[in-house]
DNA sequence: ATTATTGTATTAAGCTCTTAATACAATAAT
DNA sequence: ATTATTGTATTAAGAGCTTAATACAATAAT
């Protein structure tokens, strides 16, 4: 799963989103040490202003530690990045329904399209 | 549910969303006349020549039909709008099934959580 | 016939995002 | 000590989105 970036939307946010993956998933472990803004650059291939610009909101956000001359690390507490996950999951499910509402599907159709989801999933 | 516009990516790409959520739901039904796109644009709260541009976007797609002086219509190919909520619906199911995954739950983690949801969703 | 309404087109301005090209200070590495 | 690497800041340019202010032709409404 490289970098996906798609013009539809700034692309600072869709690094910040895809940053915040890789951390909840493990793929920058707790307390690790990332890459520097360079190299994180260049392998999304964008530029380092850009990169630096998620970073930085991360870094607002708590996820990031910053050493002023030795990188960023990924926080050490394990509570915020759950919480901070859980959060997200729980985000994608509103809006996930909201928009399976919005689209004019009843709650028992719904119901009807997880539990197909979930018949799906166990095979 | 009124037009809501959030500043984090294109409105008009929002509108055109918005619009189709509105002729699935039956909102606008099945060769309805829509109101003008100045109309529409004020409601919206946004520059006709941005409405202009979902709307153009909507007919390209065949879901409105633009009749030069008299205004816009929906389509009456029940068929085509139905294959077009299908392929939104997968669409969500599809992102959002991807996007738990790249942020760490396994399969079986995910399968719990859709039947939390259901769980939810029959009380 | 006249007027109003329709979609459409154009031009200019302002805004955000992105890139490129630098530069700096602090400190890690040598 | 010297060099390299770190995050950070600045400036300029270009691209896309949005708004505002018009204008036009076709036709519906009066």
């Amino acid at each position: 799963m490289p970098w996906e970036l798609k013009p539809d939307r700034p692309i600072y946010t869709q690094l910040i989103e895809q940053i915040e993956l890789m951390i909840f998933s493990g793929v920058y472990s707790l307390g690790s040490k990332l890459p520097s803004v360079r190299d994180m650059a260049q392998e999304a291939a964008v530029n380092p202003n850009t990169m630096q610009r998620a970073l930085a909101k991360l870094e607002e956000d708590g996820l990031i530690i910053t050493h002023r001359t030795s990188g960023r690390t990924i926080t050490e507490d394990a509570n915020m990045i759950e919480e901070a996950k859980t959060k997200m999951a729980e985000r994608q499910i509103l809006d996930f329904l909201e928009k399976m509402q919005l689209m004019g599907f009843k709650q028992k159709e719904i119901l009807a399209i997880i539990n197909d989801i979930a018949k799906g999933m166990k095979e």
